[in-house]
DNA sequence: CACCGGATAAATGTCAACAATACCATCATA
DNA sequence: TATGATGGTATTGTTGACATTTATCCGGTG
């Protein structure tokens, strides 16, 4: 499994952690998909457990927002609008900077080693003939990045907000509408470490400001050009 | 009741919503202190309801962050070192950065007429000798001044990012720690409300993240100075 | 034919009891 | 005396049943 769908801050030790966790993963990668009803009747029978477990995890997958929940209503999974995406990315932007900014600052060598290796490791991949899903791989070599990158902040909060908060968005939304490979993408990426080696953190948070920025870009030109049904998940 | 307590996105339409406010405002106000644990039949006998209807206000306090649960054992008000509360001041540096990045191109005319009237207001309270309790202005005044600006950036995401995930540890804090009145800090926020008049979304955003950071500063000394008995708050 | 209203069915909110785990005081032993 | 085992007590996790609200269906009416 790829790194980044690892960085679960516990184990499961009670039932409705391990729902959750399974629930989690059915709807980041489209088991469920985007906008179906959670029938608290039909999913405590299909895992087998209590509504009160069900609705317990169902709390945690609203605290991570890959649900919504109305009162005497019920919960959804989340739904996608294109303005809700650039809204994230517009949140990236800040956020990520400021990672990146104390990342120059925070990480150890070693990590930004390891980021360097990642990096490296992407480049040969993508010359690869052997490997065909392209697609996959851009999407977690990405997410991978980036998260070593947030890892390395040193900001407790920070991390829990853009890891717990905000990635599983993104993932959610990668999941279903993978943007694909960019050589510039690749790029941006390079200057990012190169300012990481030289510890220049203003530099860092300008890059990485510049990079989101760029998807962010990338995305919408993208998305444009699809049709609703394409998307396949309007709110 | 300050604007700012009453930025809440829903109304109780349930027992666990008005329960969930209800330990909110008591965490907030100090009432309940911060570290104490939270005793689910201790606290259904006072309430007089159901611990399954208190779990689920539990699950909302954490949520909002108020309260950090351990499986098996239980759930706790938060606690504040001085290094978290410094966090914070980092992520607001770059969420509300943004924010008002945003605010200078979205926010209405009259939204912007309002944010000045509110510093208007604040200027005249500081030099009314008949108000006592400068304190509780200052820190009421300046949370209302930053989430106007916040409530104006057009970005939901990040609105509620910052009021529902990271505002109720600002106020957390600022009851049990208020910093009090700064003439500089006004001065900020003059200039601040300046570039949003001249629609500068670049200058709005490198004035907040000047001004957050110069409160960090000033968070910091003030913090310093204290020993732990009067921050009362570590973990 | 479209629209409204009441009865029925199903889903969510709430509760109290049971099971599993953690806390605590006591006691034995090195 | 300090340390570790042990049993009792209290707290949390889990479950199933009940109450309340919402959704659906169906017949009536303009």
């Amino acid at each position: 499994m790829a790194f980044h769908l690892a960085c679960q801050m516990y184990e499961p030790v009670t039932i409705s952690d391990r729902l959750f966790l399974d629930l989690r993963r059915a709807i980041l990668t489209g088991e469920l998909p985007a906008g179906k009803k959670i029938s608290e009747p039909e999913l405590s029978a299909t895992y087998g457990v209590s509504r009160g477990s069900l609705r317990e995890a169902i709390s945690k997958l609203e605290n991570c927002n890959l649900v919504t929940r109305k009162p005497n209503i019920g919960a959804r999974v989340v739904t996608f609008s294109v303005d809700q995406l650039l809204e994230i990315y517009q949140i990236r932007e800040a956020m990520e900077g400021m990672a990146a900014r104390l990342a120059a600052r925070n990480m150890s060598d070693h990590e930004i080693q390891h980021l360097r290796m990642l990096l490296e490791r992407h480049k040969k991949a993508i010359d690869d003939p052997e490997i065909t899903n392209k697609a996959d791989l851009e999407r977690d070599a990405d997410l991978d990045f980036h998260f070593c990158i947030i890892q390395g902040c040193s900001n407790e909060r920070l991390l829990r907000m853009l890891c717990q908060d905000l990635y599983d968005l993104v993932r959610f939304y990668r999941y279903r509408l993978n943007p694909g490979f960019s050589p510039t993408a690749m790029q941006e990426h390079e200057l990012l470490v190169q300012a990481l080696e030289r510890r220049d953190g203003e530099m860092a948070e300008l890059l990485m400001r510049h990079h989101v920025r760029a998807s962010r870009d990338r995305a919408k030109e993208r998305l444009q050009q699809m049709t609703p049904e394409e998307l396949g998940l309007a709110g």
